[in-house]
RNA sequence: UGGGGCGUCGUCAAGCGGUAAGACACAGGGUUUUGAUCCCUGCAUUCAGAGGUUCGAAUCCUCUCGCCCCAGCCA
C-alpha cells in the first residue's frame, strides 16, 4: 500500500559494498544538515528519507544536524520549525545536533592546522581576496600574508576571537593552492570575522567557521560514514578530504552526492519562495499553495504520501525536473486510500423536492469508504430541500451528460432517484432552483423495477448542514517551468491558484472535523479543515488535491459551446 | 580553448557485455450508487550523435554535440 524502497539507486549500492567490505566495521551513519535559515520544502523531504531510510535500512543512525555556523542568517524559529516538521514527516532523530555545540573543537583543528603551517591569517580586503583570487581561467596569486610565521599567526587568530579586530579586517584561511584549476582550493577562507549574536552561542563568539571547515568536521566528530548532500558540493569534495585529511579527527566520511529535486510548476529554493512571501504573492511559509512542508501539510498532505512520492523518484545525479503529477498521483494513492467519505456542495443550488412531505426530515445511511465496509456508515439526513452542485446541472445538456437536465432522471448519493421537473431562474436569467420530483421506492438508490439511471450526484440537506468556506487552490505557476526564457518567475504566477468559496454546505459531520484530517467529499476532492484560519462561525477547509475527474478532461478537450455557462461535452473523438 | 558533473519513453527511473524493468502521464476496454477507486490492454527495433572493439554493446574505447555547477568573509 505504501512506501516500498526502491531498489538500489547508486548510493545504496555504495553502502551496500562498504559493508560488504567491513569499512567503517560494517556501521552505516548518516545525517540530515540543514541551515536553520528558513522552512524546509518538498525537496528537502528528499534528502530526508534519503539519509533517515539509508540509516533505517542498513540498521545505522541518522543525526539531525543544524549546519549553524552563520548567525547573520540563522534563527531560532527555523530550527523549531525544522525540527517539528522533521518529527512530521515520521522520523524519529532522537536529540538533535548542532554544529555549533563544535565551535570550541573547531577553533582547536583550526589552531592545529596553524601550528602545522597550513592556515594563515590573511588580512586582505574582501575585494583583494576577490582579485587574488583569479578567475575560472586564470590562476590566483599568493596573498602576501600567506608567509606569516606560526606564532604571529597564532597571535592574530587569538586576537580575532577575542574580538580586537572588525568585521573583515583579517580572516584565517587554509594554505593549499592559490594556482589549483578548482577554485574551491584556492586558499578557501576557514574563518571569518561576525559580530552577530548567535541564536545558540550568544555573544560567545565573533569568529565564526566557515561551512567546508565545519561540515566535514561536524560529520567527523559525530562518526558519520556517509555524508550525502547536493551535486553543488561535488566540486567542494576535494575540501572536505583535505581537511579531514590535515586535521586530527576520528575518522574520515564519504562524501556522495546526489541530485537535488525540481518540480514542474513550482520553485523550490529558499531565495525564491522568501521572494514570493516578502512579496506579498502568498500569504507566508505556510501558505498551502507553497511547497514549503508546512504549507503541504496545512494543505492536507499526508507524510506518507511524501514519504512514497520520494521513494518512488529515485536518486540520481541526473538533473532532473519532476512531475508535479506524480506528487498528486502519490497524495491520491494515500488519500483514496484513508480518507473517509462525506457530501459537500461547494457552489450550491437550491433543489425542492415538490411531491416530498412538507417539513419531514430522515436519516439515511451512507457509506464512510465505498471499498472498506469495515469503516462503516454515518447517517445524512435529507429533506424537501437539498442543495446540489451547480455543475452537476445543465439547462441544455449533451447527450453524455450523466447529470441533471430538464426532464432528467438522476441519483442522490445514498438517497433517492429523483427528476428535474421545473426550472426557476432570477431576473438575470441565471438558474436559481430546481424543481424535482422523487419517487419513493428508490430509497437507497436502487429501483425496483430495475430500470438504469447512469448518472450519481452528491447533495446535502439544506435545513441541516454546515456552513463554510471552501479554498480551491490550483498550481502556483502558469508555466511548467516558471523561469522558461530567462523569465522573472514572479512573472508567471497562475493568478487562479486560490479561489476562495463561501456559501458552502457541508454535511453536517464535518462540524467536529478536525485540522489536517482528510476527508474526500465525494465527486470533488480531498479536503481538511484549516487549522489556521478556521473559526468557531466559520470553517474553513482546504482542497488538498481533486479527484481525477474524466469528465473535466473531456471537457476540455472540447471547448464549450457558446450556450450556456456549464462546461460542455461534446462527443469524444475517435482515434 | 580552467575545473567538476550529467545525457535510457512526454516525466522520473532500472540496466553494470548477452540482446530495453517499473512508476506517473497518455490511449483504448471492463466493473462501479463517487464520470473516483479497481481491473485488463497498448505505449523506446532503441539508449545524445558518429566511429571502433566484440559472435554479441545502452553497457568497453575514441571523437563530437548538448545541458548543469564553480570566481560569497553563504550553506
Amino acid at each position: 500500500m505504501e512506501e516500498e524502497t526502491k531498489k538500489g539507486h547508486f548510493i545504496e549500492s555504495i553502502i551496500q559494498e562498504d559493508i560488504s567490505n567491513n569499512k567503517n566495521d560494517g556501521r552505516v551513519a548518516t545525517r540530515f544538515p540543514p541551515e536553520p535559515n528558513g522552512y524546509l520544502h518538498i525537496g528537502h523531504a528528499k534528502s530526508i528519507c534519503l539519509n533517515f531510510n539509508m540509516a533505517g535500512q542498513f540498521n545505522g543512525k541518522c543525526n539531525l544536524r543544524f549546519d549553524d555556523s552563520n548567525p547573520a542568517k540563522e534563527k531560532q524559529i527555523y530550527i523549531d520549525s525544522i525540527q517539528n516538521t522533521v518529527k512530521w514527516l515520521g522520523f524519529e532523530y532522537g536529540t538533535p545536533f548542532f554544529a555549533s555545540d563544535y565551535f570550541d573543537k573547531l577553533y582547536e583543528f583550526a589552531l592545529e592546522l596553524i601550528r602545522k603551517g597550513k592556515a594563515y591569517v590573511c588580512s586582505l580586503t574582501a575585494d583583494e581576496i576577490r582579485e587574488y583570487r583569479g578567475t575560472l581561467t586564470e590562476p590566483g596569486k599568493n596573498s602576501p600574508y600567506r608567509d606569516r610565521s606560526v606564532e604571529e599567526n597564532l597571535d592574530l587568530f587569538e586576537r580575532m576571537k577575542n574580538g580586537e579586530f572588525g568585521e573583515g579586517e583579517h580572516t584565517l584561511r587554509a594554505k593549499i593552492d592559490m594556482a589549483s584549476p578548482n577554485i574551491n582550493l584556492r586558499d578557501p577562507i576557514i574563518y571569518r570575522v561576525k559580530n552577530a549574536p548567535h541564536p545558540r552561542t550568544g555573544d560567545k563568539w565573533c569568529i565564526y567557521p566557515m561551512y567546508d571547515f565545519t561540515h566535514g568536521i561536524s560529520d567527523a566528530l559525530e562518526g558519520i560514514t556517509h555524508s550525502l548532500c547536493s551535486l553543488e558540493f561535488e566540486d567542494h569534495r576535494p575540501l572536505y578530504d583535505w581537511f579531514l585529511d590535515n586535521v586530527s579527527v576520528p575518522c574520515h566520511p564519504q562524501q556522495i552526492e546526489f541530485a537535488r529535486m525540481n518540480i514542474n510548476f513550482t520553485v523550490l529554493s529558499k531565495r525564491k519562495l522568501q521572494r514570493l512571501i516578502d512579496e506579498g504573492k502568498v500569504a507566508g511559509w505556510d501558505d498551502p499553495r507553497l511547497p514549503t512542508l508546512e504549507g503541504m501539510r496545512r494543505r492536507g498532505y499526508t507524510p506518507a504520501a511524501i514519504r512514497n512520492f520520494c521513494n518512488i523518484i529515485g536518486v540520481s545525479k541526473k538533473e532532473s525536473r519532476i512531475d508535479m503529477g506524480l506528487l498528486e498521483s502519490c497524495l491520491r494513492d494515500d488519500l483514496n486510500e484513508n480518507a473517509m467519505r462525506v457530501m459537500g456542495v461547494i457552489r450550491p443550488l437550491k433543489v425542492t423536492i415538490e411531491n416530498y412531505p412538507e417539513g419531514q426530515t430522515e436519516t439515511l445511511e451512507a457509506m464512510n469508504h465505498p471499498q472498506k465496509p469495515e469503516l462503516g456508515k454515518r447517517d445524512v439526513s435529507f429533506s424537501r430541500e437539498i442543495y446540489v452542485e451547480q455543475d452537476d446541472f445543465m439547462e441544455d445538456p449533451p447527450k453524455k451528460f450523466f447529470r441533471l437536465g430538464p426532464g432528467r432522471e438522476v441519483r442522490l448519493r445514498a438517497a433517492y432517484l429523483v427528476t428535474c421537473k421545473e426550472v426557476i431562474k432570477n431576473e438575470a436569467g441565471e438558474v436559481v432552483e430546481l424543481i424535482c420530483t422523487y419517487d419513493p421506492a428508490t430509497r437507497g438508490g436502487n429501483a425496483p423495477d430495475g430500470r438504469k439511471v447512469k448518472g450519481t450526484i452528491h447533495w446535502v440537506n439544506a435545513n441541516d448542514c454546515l456552513d463554510a468556506e471552501v479554498r480551491l487552490y490550483d498550481r502556483l505557476f502558469k508555466d511548467e517551468n516558471p523561469e522558461q526564457d530567462g523569465q522573472d518567475f514572479v512573472e508567471n504566477l497562475n493568478p487562479a491558484s486560490l479561489e476562495v468559496l463561501t456559501g458552502c454546505k457541508l454535511e453536517k459531520r464535518l462540524a467536529s472535523a478536525e485540522p489536517e484530517v482528510p476527508f474526500q467529499f465525494e465527486r470533488l476532492g480531498y479536503f481538511c479543515l484549516d487549522r489556521k484560519d478556521s473559526t468557531d462561525d466559520m470553517p474553513v477547509f482546504n482542497r488538498t488535491v481533486t479527484l481525477r475527474d474524466a469528465w473535466a478532461k473531456l471537457a476540455k478537450q472540447h471547448p464549450p459551446r457558446k450556450n450556456k455557462g456549464n462546461k460542455p461535452p461534446r462527443q469524444k473523438k475517435k482515434g
